[in-house]
DNA sequence: AGTTATAGGTGGTCTGACCACCTATTAATT
DNA sequence: AATTAATAGGTGGTCAGACCACCTATAACT
């Protein structure tokens, strides 16, 4: 008796795919092989095909035209977050930590970014820290997502993104107003160990 | 001609189990109905409601078991996360963000489990370091691993896995053998502090 | 009563059939 | 010849029906 559940069809077309896409180097807007092809080279029904394209799309991670075929999109993941919004049940253990990893990435980028900027920069921070905006977190997102555009680290900008998209949605989680301030603070006088500290002192 | 694009069947599937699920007050671990009854019961195919279903188990919203039915599950976005960031990965160019991200998840689990460690982990962890192993790379998997489950955040742990999974296949990724000890020393004579510098010290 | 068949329900999967839509090629029209 | 119209083939969207493997409760047997 095997420990492990086997795979379904579908969430190997899902690898296969992921591999596929890998091999070929696609970038967003690529086609991918047409649902007949991808069911008799991986050898599967096109039903299962689907059942994997249709999640990949759910999730925004391809578009499919009718008539035309179905690309890679660069990913987007609002419709993802929307229904998934509509069902999450909020378990607070989950919760936690997506705050909490969302935070030491912040922390880092913050870090990583520390010797990047100009002068010019830091009038473009103070002015969108000034700025008005509809909902609080949007200052948030639109000031890391400043930061992380620094750090030149696109991974870590994407995690981020992903977890800022999931949080967004369950509950308010921005920094005190005076916050941001003081990190650029810490930049233009280059206080690189200071930059932990502030972030400990935003513990809630 | 409208600039709505009609709205998929499975998109539709959606939403009606969306409503069942509220109208019913499901919850978590409650069973839906059969594919078979729900087809009947919103007029469509089978594997429409297929497609619906399988881009709600990829989301970790349902889960199925054969023979059996489908179940609400209690929601956990590792899963997604997981899968978002599998892509993500692979289309990030630069596979130094990788390494630079896996490590300062590392560092930050060093430290959050910093004041969680039992005497009896201690002597754990020396003798992780001390085994033998196939691939030197699986000491580092496996001491990291033990200190990722202190820290008690699962979904750090699982982010790390995925990047470790990754990374694994293209490039040894191993500290120095002495850093392990190091690290293991530095939580017994509760430095805190030195976790940083030991591991700014790895930097290749 | 306890055990063993058994029948029916359920998800898992494949096949084949249409449909609507798009595009490039071809044919018809001017 | 240039332009337009018809067409054929590919693509996703969807459905129906067929098996299979698996689970469970019921019925039959000992």
């Amino acid at each position: 008796m095997s420990l492990l559940p086997k795979q379904k069809v579908y969430q190997g077309v899902l690898d296969e795919i992921r591999g596929f896409i890998e091999k070929n180097k696609l970038n967003a807007g690529d086609k991918l092989p047409s649902e007949r092809e991808l069911a008799e080279k991986l050898q599967a029904g096109r039903s299962s095909i689907r059942e994997a394209l249709r999640a990949l799309e759910l999730l925004g991670l391809i578009e499919t035209k009718a008539g035309e075929g179905t690309f890679l999109s660069t990913y987007r993941p609002f419709q993802t977050v929307e229904l998934l919004s509509s069902f999450i049940l909020q378990e607070s253990n989950t919760r936690e930590d997506l705050f909490l990893s969302k935070r030491i990435i912040e922390k880092e980028a913050a870090k990583l970014a520390f010797d990047r900027f100009t002068d010019q920069d830091f009038e473009e921070m103070y002015r969108m820290i000034d700025d008005t905006y509809e909902h609080p977190n949007d200052r948030h997102v639109a000031f890391f997502n400043f930061i992380f555009m620094k750090t030149g680290n696109l991974l870590l900008a994407r995690i981020w993104h992903l977890m800022e998209k999931f949080s967004h949605t369950i509950k308010r989680d921005v920094y005190d107003p005076s916050f941001y301030r003081e990190l650029v603070r810490l930049y233009t006088e280059h206080d690189y160990v200071s930059i932990e500290n502030l972030f400990s002192k935003q513990e809630s």
